[in-house]
DNA sequence: ACCTGAACACCGTTCAAGT
DNA sequence: ACCTGAACACCGTTCAAGT
């Protein structure tokens, strides 16, 4: 509050006059990173599946684009305009997708929590890595006993290989499925 | 820190003979999290998807067994036994069970950030709830223009509702695939 | 209506000194 | 090896008073 201040050029005690409390000012925070994401080309009047995954991805960019974005935008309930434009743009989208058996908020759900949930993990990384803490902290994982099927380090692997390539294998196994 | 500490009945400066920083700590707590889990009837020689579901939620639940249990988790790289047990065990019961063609760390992976970015969500959505500041925080969504369709409410009927079949809802929605 | 100054009750972290 | 006391440099929030 009181740099955000500073960055105002006002003083600490103005803010109180715009915003509850800090965890009012971060749901407007919320909203301001969805009010970044593109929905060019995002047509929910013909629905594909490649249109999903286009948006999944533009949602991952858009907290992306701020520090902790994802810890931002994770369970503040921005009850604002951009949130609610996401929201709704994804469950169109697969309203006319989807197998009649399932319910398209149950689908958007789990497809917005798997993104937030891996761009918190992503941007920890990243954190971890510009502040030169990520390599001591893969050292210290446990060796454990022989056989390679014993490295506890598949998120290690996604998140310092090809993320963008990661990320969408797994919007596609979600979107997809995993067994016969 | 120093709440903590007099929690320990000990002065803050102690702590930091015990761990470097607060993020240190954390990683700590995030290991104590998982070691919580129930792996009881959970046995990767013979995996089925029930126990994949069942897997996911005990992840869930243990997270849900403390404050900020998801936050806490989400991120934070614990380098230690327990962390290591559930990303194992997930893993090796995807292995078989999952088509040829995928990758069971992307798939374990996918699973896990569907779960912390659910149980953040639920945590926070409490949180609110047991401060009484939901119910403004509802009444001040948008409402927008005519049909039902554009209420941007799924989270919130989602979080209202069982919030447990809507988690499995989701487990399936993963699991299964969403279209045809 | 919006802002300042000043205060209140806190934080995380360090470090010499003790045992 | 582990802990204390005390300090340093911060926090979020409130509120009378100003304009």
């Amino acid at each position: 509050m009181r740099r955000l201040a500073a960055a105002a050029e006002v003083t600490p005690g103005a803010l109180y006059k715009h915003f509850r409390d800090k965890r009012d000012l971060q749901r407007a925070m919320a909203d301001a990173v969805y009010a970044t994401i593109d929905l060019a080309g995002i047509d929910t009047d013909s629905p594909t599946v490649d249109q999903v995954i286009t948006c999944c991805e533009r949602l991952r960019a858009a907290m992306l684009g701020f520090r902790d974005g994802g810890r931002i935008v994770a369970g503040s309930y921005s009850p604002f305009a951009a949130t609610a434009t996401i929201s709704a743009t994804l469950r169109k989208l697969l309203e006319g997708l989807i197998l009649p058996s399932l319910d398209a908020g149950d689908v958007a759900y789990a497809l917005r929590n798997y993104t937030t949930g891996f761009v918190i993990e992503e941007q920890a990384y990243l954190t971890l890595l510009a502040g030169g803490e990520w390599d001591a902290l893969v050292q210290s994982l446990p060796r454990q006993g022989g056989t390679e099927a014993g490295r506890s380090s598949d998120a290690v692997a996604i998140l310092t290989g090809d993320r963008d390539l990661r990320f969408r294998a797994g919007l596609k196994v979600i979107l997809t499925g995993t067994v016969a």
